[in-house]
DNA sequence: TAAAAAATTGATATCGTTGTCAAAGTAAGT
DNA sequence: ACTTACTTTGACAACGATATCAATTTTTTA
């Protein structure tokens, strides 16, 4: 039927054995037996069985994600960062939707690992700060690498964001712009984004003495609601802010709303940024000035991280931490 | 290290092959003997190894997705459904991104395929709707399951949604609201949903005997920028519809916008309503009007079609064509 | 030039299942 | 009771790769 390592290994004169080697590359073959072996591979087509390859190295060639994230765009663009590695490295991508508050998720996911012999695991936030659950996948012996981590105390390797920078960054903008009564929306609790996120903007307020007034500080929790309600609580308080900046896109799009129904006007009298850059924040109106972290490729890098500490891949990479991109759109204005 | 069916056999005191037919449910097992061997298989833990079944019957327990989308909320949606019926099987999903005007595309599909003995495929629009694709997979003896086709001539499962009926009965919604000049976005050519929901459209129109006005049907290309041109040019045209339907949310969103900045008031002076609601329908202001699919319950039925398929599920599960429901939100008003 | 060391190669076992086919056990038919 | 047919079971081969370890060849050293 299909073509096997015992008719390469016919069609070359050679053992089977050498075949082996030269398809994984080990050390001490002969140059003229890797040429030859390489042109009967060539010419008979053959391929590899995963399968078996499998069965015999213990090894899936899988990767899985572990994700948690109702934040459908951010999982998209993650999933074609790490396609895209996969598929120059004969790797496949496998999904694993999990339950950061379910009681038996380490327990669950090692099996998983286990019983698919997964080689590795890219983990997405929250769980990406869950440090019980990474130690535990450290115990079990399974190897991952980290998107956006908060704290950097694992030994795995990561990918990260500057979340406070970029927020430090964007809240200065708005400053720079003549707004000194800003308010803020923080997210979700559980996110470490989201203290990162304040931090930044706290600390530029602070670094230009710049007030905070907590009627404009609100919690929220990275929902469109949330942010809408948030809006509902700033806007009812004695003096409105000349600009507030949530933690992400859905929370200023709430905010939005929230001001447009009171007839405030975007970005005359309010303006408004948010953080991420998804799909919406183009498609409101006034489109959301924000900021853009390279998804992306931060899940691209992760994966050559994870592909590259089994597999070995030709660039030695190393955690690595991505810089942001401001986006000002319509939604930010200079105050006159 | 881990437990093997030999283990297993052992324990239980009969043969591997016995031991085998117990875990996968062959006939002519004697009653006493499955229980007995059930028994050792809980007892000991037994999980048989995947590379192993993989590898000796030639099936991966993974089956890939297909898709070509540029929308993300679609795809989470639709790998939210497989997933939920992978965890129950015992599958995995495999991720596969394709370009479907990919010359190779076949070829390099079924060799993905053939290469990781992937069990079968789940096809997305705009793949669904290439013939010629289908065609090759079904001479490479490949099984699959179809998303949303708009022809039915394939041999091979399928689910649908009545994009035809759902494009119908919301226009005779806006309608049965008091508008009678109604413009419309067509969605991009190659999706046959596009057609779908226009001719939907259109017959609802004739059968209230209402005329078609060609300044205000434009063709778009579900992009947000091609709602905001489609808008600019039913907007400068000598007339205004008081009703505009976009075959999506993302040019809905875009319509809205061009109106916004020519201060056209929605709902009060033009009414907005799209298709599919994305996760951008709720969060502008004001929110949208727009068909719901039930794209995950699709997901999950397609999938159960498939692994149904190879795999005999229980329950016998056939094609079927999914009902969409009208979400009525902010932006379509009754005309006064 | 012989001996030792290093590099290269191959015969065969092995991974953990399922497939083949024949043997053993049971039920049915005469 | 004795074939005949059917059900149930097991011994062993097979899937297609990698691992072990010894054999062979080449290179180095003395």
């Amino acid at each position: 039927m299909s073509v096997t390592i015992k008719d390469v290994s016919n069609h070359a004169g050679v053992s089977i054995k050498t075949v082996s080697r030269v398809i994984n590359n080990e050390e001490n073959v002969a140059e003229a037996t890797k040429s030859k072996v390489l042109a009967s591979v060539e010419k008979l087509g053959f391929k590899p069985n995963k399968s078996a390859q499998s069965l015999r190295s213990k090894r899936s060639y899988m990767i899985a994600l572990l994700y948690d994230n109702p934040n459908k765009s951010y999982l998209a663009d993650i999933q074609n960062g790490i396609l895209q590695v996969c598929k120059k490295s004969g790797y496949n991508l496998v999904l694993q939707e999990c339950d950061y508050q379910d009681k038996n998720l380490s327990s669950s996911i090692i099996n998983f690992v286990e019983d698919f012999k997964i080689d590795g695991l890219i983990v997405t936030p929250p769980l990406s700060d869950m440090d019980n659950f990474l130690n535990n996948l450290e115990l079990a012996n399974i190897q991952y690498s980290i998107i956006a981590p908060s704290t950097k105390k694992v030994s795995s390797p990561y990918v990260s964001s500057n979340d406070y920078d970029a927020s430090y960054e964007m809240t200065e903008k708005i400053i720079s712009l003549g707004h000194k009564k800003i308010g803020f929306v923080k997210g979700h609790e559980m996110h470490s984004a989201s203290s990162l996120r304040f931090n930044g903007f706290i600390n530029a307020m602070d670094e230009h003495s710049l007030e905070r007034n907590f009627d404009w500080i609100i919690q929220g929790d990275f929902s469109f609601e949330s942010g809408f309600q948030a809006g509902e609580k700033i806007f009812s308080s004695a003096e409105h802010p000349t600009a507030v900046f949530a933690s992400n896109d859905s929370m200023a799009a709430g905010v939005m709303k929230s001001a447009q129904m009171k007839k405030i006007l975007i970005p005359d009298q309010l303006s408004i940024v948010g953080f991420d850059d998804s799909p919406t924040a183009e498609q409101v109106w006034p489109s959301l000035s924000t900021v853009k972290q390279p998804v992306k490729e931060m899940a691209l890098h992760a994966a050559k991280l994870l592909i590259g500490e089994f597999d070995g891949l030709t660039e030695k990479t190393v955690s690595k931490e991505f810089k942001s991109e401001i986006i000002i759109r319509e939604s930010l204005r200079k105050l006159n």
